[in-house]
DNA sequence: ATTCGCAAAGTTTTT
DNA sequence: CTTTGCGAAT
């Protein structure tokens, strides 16, 4: 019987792993079992669907679920991940199948004594972090650094991705911040083991350590984990890197995916070398290249292979799909963003009225969210159902956070975070002199601001009126306490009518308090859906750590028939038939805070590389030739990406009518627009959509006869490589290179259409196009 | 101890 | 234009 069902189950399978469906590029990927595998995947080439078969035939050849890891960055690829393993095997349940951190976190619940946490860790999310920093600084008494906090978390950070430990960190060379931190890290990370906490990074920093000291921890682990899938692999930063590591020394079956030119989150330390280097880490490694492409037009794919292979750091890759042609990729220039939105809202409008589309097909991107404005006025007049999708709202929340900071102090007495939160929150009268008596007495005795707290009474400097409201605080955290095993639902009721905090919001007739109180109604919403899911008692920590770990960029919902507005970054692993990405322009993409260190002028490519093989279907790019900004109104210069694209295989367009240019101002991304959608209608004979018939009469055409540059007379000195210029004779190029002193500088200039050219600064009508008011 | 007001700063953010 | 943080005033 059991037989039976089993070799039947097999069969299925049989049929469902292995279908025909398979290219042999990715069946030979699915039927690696034993060694390193490393998918090379371009953009929408099947790699989940790989993934999943992968571990179905894993389990159908007979490996334990139990020995296969899968690694995921995001929730979201996560949960898909699991849905799609779940259609293929039965028990989908029993595979370690999650976030990085999520992996992390339980291993060290599992062995938190060896790093010296308690059992009961909480984990910190950025703000708490930041919180035990400031507190950390204010103890040390070097609160009136030059630095922010924000600084020198973000360099202890990149610290610890790269697997230094407090007691190692040595300065970089010159760095005056490094001084600083390392002074305070090794303070930080005491305040959090003896907080028992840890933030995000220390979940790695901590595993790999553990796994580095203890030689026989680390077989039994490699042992119990034979089989680890990585996902996008070039996300990995060197604790990751190291984990995996050792994770795959006696089993070195380290399945890694990834997309070289993905790689998107340097900055969060992620390291793109870890896939450049995988072969000679693994030498047997076997190596599959997936690059036919299921998810774009002829047209997008071409945009997008024409831009990425500006990247010099870049293994080459052939892009290929047998896709259809589609409609060519389009490039528009509006006035400014307010008309770019409305031309977006409109064209959404139209295409759902018509029936060709559904608002949830449209997705619209940009660099930063403060671009998001405009459109979602925009998209609101217009009446298109929009999703927003941004990170950590509601659990950033004051009144999400200080509820929840209840929650850790319970379930962790040593928070001291969580206390310093809680203390006064809703307002007791415990102020800053009674905290610094507390903070000194846990000092002076080794143990927790609570434990402090309990003998308030005892400490000679704090008045009596203080000590009494200590000790009612105390009062309640330890009647909250006794209820921690409750549903909790219930204890989180306790919480707020224990602690005041209901009653402090309840009577205010103040229109935000109400709405901090709707805002708690949906996290006891939460906790009862939890409590349903989590039947067995004692969630309390299950929970705490599943909103640690779990942002709500989740909120974003396939189901739902809107469309969506997200940053370049969050667009990563969707798709989307009409793709809209807005604002190309120097400065924000690339962010300017990109422009002096080519590496990062490279991840800013890829950048628009992943925003670009979102789309499915069509792709629209945007620029304005006036974008308000931070309160300025600013001229705009067009992305130097949009030089790199293929100017024939690009529609373009300027919707702007009759009279916008006044010829006074500098050339600008309207002017530029202009010139080379005049260009292009000389090229194939057909004129632009959007551009009115006056307008195509005006619009200079930069490869034309008449010099354009008469007028101008600039100093070499206004020249930069990577700056767009323009020739009268040659047309629009970027700046490749400059040498020689001022009476002699040379430029090389990289043209579109022209190839490379040298000229002598001050002899050439070369030019910048556009430049900054 | 709290509140109010002004100054300064302001990417991206899987966890 | 925002938001956020710190310092002075009540």
């Amino acid at each position: 019987m059991v037989a039976a069902s089993a070799s039947i189950r097999r069969i299925l399978v049989m049929t469902t792993i292995l279908d025909s469906t398979l290219t042999a590029a990715q069946r030979s990927a699915v039927e690696h079992i034993d060694g390193p595998l490393l998918i090379l995947a371009g953009p929408g080439s099947g790699k989940t669907r790989v993934v999943t078969h992968r571990i179905a035939y894993l389990t159908q050849q007979g490996v334990s679920p139990r020995q296969i890891v899968a690694l995921t960055f995001t929730n979201k690829a996560a949960d898909e991940m699991r849905h799609r393993v779940e259609s293929l095997v039965t028990r989908a349940g029993e595979f370690h199948l999650s976030t990085f951190h999520r992996f992390c976190s339980r291993l060290l619940r599992r062995y938190a004594s060896l790093v010296g946490l308690g059992e009961h860790f909480t984990i910190y999310d950025t703000d708490d972090s930041a919180r035990a920093l400031r507190h950390t600084l204010e103890k040390a008494g070097i609160s009136n650094t030059t630095f922010s906090p924000r600084q020198i978390a973000s360099e202890i950070s990149r610290a610890k991705n790269n697997l230094v430990e407090a007691d190692r960190y040595e300065p970089p060379n010159g760095l005056p911040l490094g001084t600083v931190v390392a002074e305070i890290y090794p303070l930080y990370q005491q305040q959090l083991l003896s907080a028992s906490a840890v933030d995000f990074d220390d979940l790695l920093l901590h595993v790999a350590v553990l796994l580095r000291e203890n030689p026989e921890l680390r077989k039994t682990l490699d042992e119990e984990f034979k089989y680890v899938l990585i996902d996008e692999y070039q996300d990995t930063n060197f604790a990751q890197y190291a984990i995996l590591r050792a994770l795959s020394q006696d089993h070195p079956n380290l399945a890694a995916t990834g997309d070289p030119d993905q790689s998107i989150f340097g900055w969060r330390g992620a390291n793109i070398e870890n896939i450049l280097r995988f072969e000679e880490d693994f030498p047997a490694v076997r190596v599959v290249r997936l690059e036919q492409n299921y998810r774009s037009t002829k047209s997008i794919l071409r945009v997008a292979d024409k831009l990425i292979v500006h990247n010099l750091n870049r293994k080459h890759k052939e892009l290929f799909t047998d896709n259809p042609e589609g409609n060519p990729v389009e490039l528009t220039c509006y006035v400014d963003q307010r008309e770019e939105a409305n031309a977006i809202a409109r064209h959404i409008v139209e295409e759902i009225d018509s029936g060709r589309r559904r608002a949830q097909d449209f997705g619209i991107f940009y660099r930063i969210n403060a671009l998001s404005r405009t459109l979602e006025l925009a998209l609101r007049e217009h009446g298109v159902p929009y999703q927003l999708v941004r990170g950590l709202e509601f659990f950033q929340r004051k009144e999400i956070k200080d509820i929840i900071a209840y929650l850790q102090l319970i379930n962790n007495p040593s928070d001291d975070v969580a206390f310093l939160r809680t203390l006064n929150t809703p307002r007791r009268g415990i102020g800053k002199k009674t905290l610094q008596c507390l903070t000194r007495h846990s000092e002076e005795h080794g143990i927790s601001l609570l434990e402090s707290a309990r003998s308030a009474g005892m400490i000679g400097q704090i008045a009596k009126r203080s000590a009494v409201r200590v000790a009612t605080f105390v009062a309640i955290i330890d009647e909250l306490s006794e209820k921690a095993a409750a549903p909790l639902e219930e204890l989180m009721g306790l919480v707020m009518s224990n602690s005041g905090y209901h009653e402090s919001l309840a009577h205010s007739d103040n229109e935000e308090d109400l709405e901090r109180l709707a805002n708690i109604e949906e996290l006891l919403t939460l906790a009862r859906e939890f409590d349903a899911q989590h039947p067995e008692a004692a969630c309390l920590e299950v929970f705490l750590e599943e909103i640690a770990l779990v942002g709500d960029t989740d909120d974003w919902e396939e189901e739902t028939d809107r469309a969506t507005l997200m940053t370049l970054h969050a667009a990563k692993g969707l798709e989307f038939p009409v793709v809209f990405l807005i604002a190309a322009e120097e400065g924000l993409l690339p962010h300017e805070r990109s422009r002096e260190d080519p590496d990062q002028i490279e991840e800013e490519r890829r950048l628009l590389f992943v925003g670009i093989t979102r789309a499915q279907q069509e792709l629209k790019i945007s620029i304005a030739r006036r974008r308000d900004f931070r309160g300025q109104r600013r001229l705009t210069i067009p992305s130097q990406f949009l030089m790199e694209l293929p100017r024939d295989e690009l529609r373009m367009a300027d919707s702007e009518g009759l009279g916008g240019y006044d010829g006074d101002e500098e050339p600008d991304a309207g002017a530029i627009a202009r010139k080379v959608a005049k260009r292009h209608e000389a090229a194939s004979g057909e004129a632009p959509p959007l551009t009115t018939a006056a307008e195509l009469g005006k619009g200079q055409p930069i490869g034309g006869s008449r010099p354009i540059a008469e007028t101008f007379s600039i100093d070499s000195e206004s020249f930069h490589v990577g700056m767009p210029v323009a020739h009268p004779k040659y047309g629009l190029g970027k700046i490749a290179a400059l040498s020689g002193p001022a009476q002699r500088r040379t430029a090389t200039v990289n043209f579109v259409t022209a190839g490379v050219r040298k000229f002598r600064l001050h002899e050439s009508p070369l030019r910048p196009v556009g430049r900054k008011p």
